[in-house]
DNA sequence: AGGATGATATCC
DNA sequence: GATATCATCCTC
């Protein structure tokens, strides 16, 4: 008997976004030979959201979030930092999930409590921008059967812009692990 | 509290 | 073309 990996298909990421931030909570991140399980997300959704980089509605460096649901939506900020997103909704709704933070399973050394250490750690560079989660070989995410302890939801971090929606519970950890950006 | 460090949006 | 801003992190 094979080892049997369930990876998370077309259909999972094609939902609302919000929901699919929510469950992508334990589930395990596979690039190359590097595993890590997502502990903290949030959902950035289509132009009304004041947020989000769709709020400039299709450009050049957002457009992969109008598109299909399952890709990797990767940019570079801050000079330094790369941000790990999944595209999720249905073709041509705008929306993505930010991966703030993950727990290393497996050839993970580096510190990954945040969006931008986590891309370091893992080594996710623009390379992996415009990837296919569902049909890509090196990266993929894999329903381990696991399931989150307790889900908490706040406000979003680092959007104080963002008008009514800044206030949104639109992020979700996993209560109590230690690998939580912060509080 | 402030600096790093480059892409992007939004002005002139 | 210039400048302000950034879904951040690190050092002081």
């Amino acid at each position: 008997m094979t080892k049997t990996l369930t990876r998370l298909d077309r259909k999972f990421f094609a939902r609302p976004t919000v929901e699919v931030a929510r469950e992508l909570l334990a589930k395990n991140i596979h690039f190359r030979d590097k595993v890590a399980r997502v502990v903290e997300t949030e959902a950035y959704l289509g132009p009304e959201d004041l947020a989000s980089h769709a709020r400039f509605n299709s450009r050049k460096r957002n457009q992969i979030m109008f598109g299909s649901a399952g890709y990797v939506y990767v940019y570079f900020t801050y000079g330094m930092y790369h941000m790990l997103n999944i595209v999720a909704e249905e073709e041509g709704q705008a929306g993505a999930v930010l991966i703030r933070a993950v727990e290393p399973v497996s050839n993970v050394e580096l510190a990954t409590n945040g969006p931008g250490r986590l891309t370091r750690a893992m080594g996710i560079t623009m390379q992996e921008n415009g990837v296919d989660l569902v049909g890509s070989e090196e990266f993929w995410v894999e329903d381990s059967g696991s399931v989150p302890e307790e889900i908490m939801e706040t406000s979003r971090v680092g959007i104080g812009y963002a008008g009514e929606y800044r206030d949104k519970l639109w992020r979700f950890y996993v209560k109590g692990n230690p690998f939580v950006s912060r509080v």
